[in-house]
RNA sequence: GUGGACGUAGCUCAGCUGGUAGAGUCCCGGAUUGUGAUUCCGGCUGUCGCGGGUUCGAAUCCCGUCGUCCACCCCA
């Protein structure tokens, strides 16, 4: 196989046959977003590289190593984005939608990041971006969560469990972070490379840590939960009661961080142990400085993003995708002037019955070939009409899904006899 | 960016310590000259990922490279 023939490394098809998931989570999620009163926004695949860095954050690994960045030929650093929820609050700004307004908005579509490919993750992966803006109480943060535990449910989705967390202000994580410092500083003998790097860049980012060596080191360090500020505190033991009171089980976790610099307060993961390493499906929370730091009036603002690749594999790994519908009638012809009538009876038969399919044979064939390929297609009927058919003005009907012998119809009375057959074969089946 | 495993027909794979490729499946045709399953018969497809080296001879051994997968890192 010739390698300019191939995808770009990390950028996938997807392919016919996995498609029923996709369609599946599409379709649920649309539903329940609108349920729950939120309006989709659609906005570019790309931005200004400045929007990201003033976002994200410098610093973080998503900005420094994975965007695919590039000048267009005007001279514009411009960078297809790797998150979306940058691109919505640059939306809100840009077309004058705030001035005190409350916005729920969703996005979906492709996001890039230039990462090693593996299980569940991939450079041009696809989310769920769900926000709502201008919303400071906890309220929002306890609905957005109960949207998700709802649409595990439509989904038939059942190994994923949520996992909490408040990070403050960032008044109050700039204090944390300094006490943290000073504490891995101390024990900075014991520290593994990892851990010493980002000691100074992001030490938040040690307490994540998978080496078992440092886990007694990360028990002993300072907790998060002792310096959040009072109002911080009080909105993570609101939300928590309404979680309690909606029977939305969590557990804390006060090590969890997340790898964007814009949150604040509220973060929330929901996590999987069926996915390898990669076990976050769906996480957010609040960024209620996101959107001042980027030009726009002070509004506060929460919201997640949600993996569909990921949630694909735990649809396909529950089995709660339909399979795509198979036609109800296949129509068979032979001969050139019955394939012309045929094409005008399967014309006929679409007009009549919106919604059930018709499929015709194209590209010729023998009759055994043609009925095998009715026969794949899952339909229910098959339509046959071939010289002697047509030479008399009717067609034949067959039923494929039982043994049956086949019957002929006058082609005027067509739409309304196969309407009918349809009826009676889906009686017989079930 | 780092590490490990693996690249042979459209797909799943076999091919032992070197002698230039095979099975199943899929697809097509026939038995059934106008009827789907099964069965039987026949047919189709490969620069053995790519490049180089060792050798009389490489799918097989060595080196490089690209790709896939998994893990680290990070995240959806």
């Amino acid at each position: 196989m010739s390698e300019s023939l191939q995808a770009v490394r990390g950028m996938n098809d997807v392919l016919p046959r996995e498609i029923a998931a996709w369609q599946h989570l599409e379709r649920v999620l649309c539903g329940l977003l609108q349920d729950y009163g939120y309006e989709e926004l659609r906005v570019p695949v790309v931005e200004h590289t400045e929007l990201f860095k003033r976002s994200i954050g410098e610093y973080t690994d998503i900005v420094e190593k994975e965007m695919y960045t590039f000048n267009d030929s005007g001279g514009d650093s411009l960078t297809l984005r790797p998150e979306a929820t940058a691109g919505i609050a640059r939306a809100a700004i840009s077309n004058g939608l705030l001035r005190g307004a409350r916005l729920k908005l969703w996005t979906a579509g492709a996001m890039f990041r230039h990462e090693r490919p593996q299980a569940g993750r991939f450079r041009q992966f696809h989310q769920f971006s769900v926000e709502a803006i201008g919303f400071a109480g906890p309220d929002v943060d306890a609905e957005l969560i109960a949207l998700c535990a709802r649409l595990w449910r439509r989904l038939g989705v059942s190994r994923v469990r949520l996992v909490l967390n408040s990070l403050g202000t960032s008044a109050a994580r700039g204090q944390y972070r300094a006490a943290l410092q000073a504490y891995f500083q101390s024990h900075e003998a014991a520290l593994d490379a990892d851990s010493r790097r980002r000691l100074h860049g992001n030490p938040l980012r040690i307490l994540d840590s998978k080496n078992p060596a440092m886990r007694a080191l990360v028990e002993g360090a300072p907790v998060l939960t002792d310096y959040l500020d009072s109002e911080s505190r009080a909105h993570f033991e609101s939300l928590r009661a309404m979680l309690d009171a909606l029977a939305i089980p969590y557990t804390i976790n006060p090590r969890l961080v997340r790898g964007l610099d814009y949150y604040s307060r509220t973060v929330f993961e929901w996590i999987t142990d069926a996915l390898g390493a990669q076990d976050a499906v769906c996480s957010g929370g609040r960024y209620d400085g996101l959107i001042a730091q980027l030009g726009g009036e002070a509004t506060p603002a929460v919201g997640f993003a949600l993996g569909i690749e990921r949630v694909v594999e735990l649809i396909r790994q529950a089995g709660t995708a339909a399979a795509a519908p198979a036609p109800a009638v296949y129509v068979i012809a032979s001969g050139a002037q019955a394939e012309a009538r045929a094409l005008q009876l399967a014309e006929q038969l679409r007009e009549a019955m919106p919604g059930q399919g018709v499929q015709m044979n194209l590209g010729g064939g023998n009759f055994k070939a043609q009925f095998r390929r009715a026969d794949r297609s899952g339909a229910c009927l098959a339509l046959i009409l071939g010289d002697a058919e047509l030479a008399r003005g009717v067609a034949a009907l067959k039923p494929l899904r039982r043994e049956a012998g086949q019957s002929e119809c006058a082609l005027a009375e067509l739409p309304g006899r196969v309407g009918k057959m349809l009826e009676e074969e889906s009686w017989t089946s079930t």
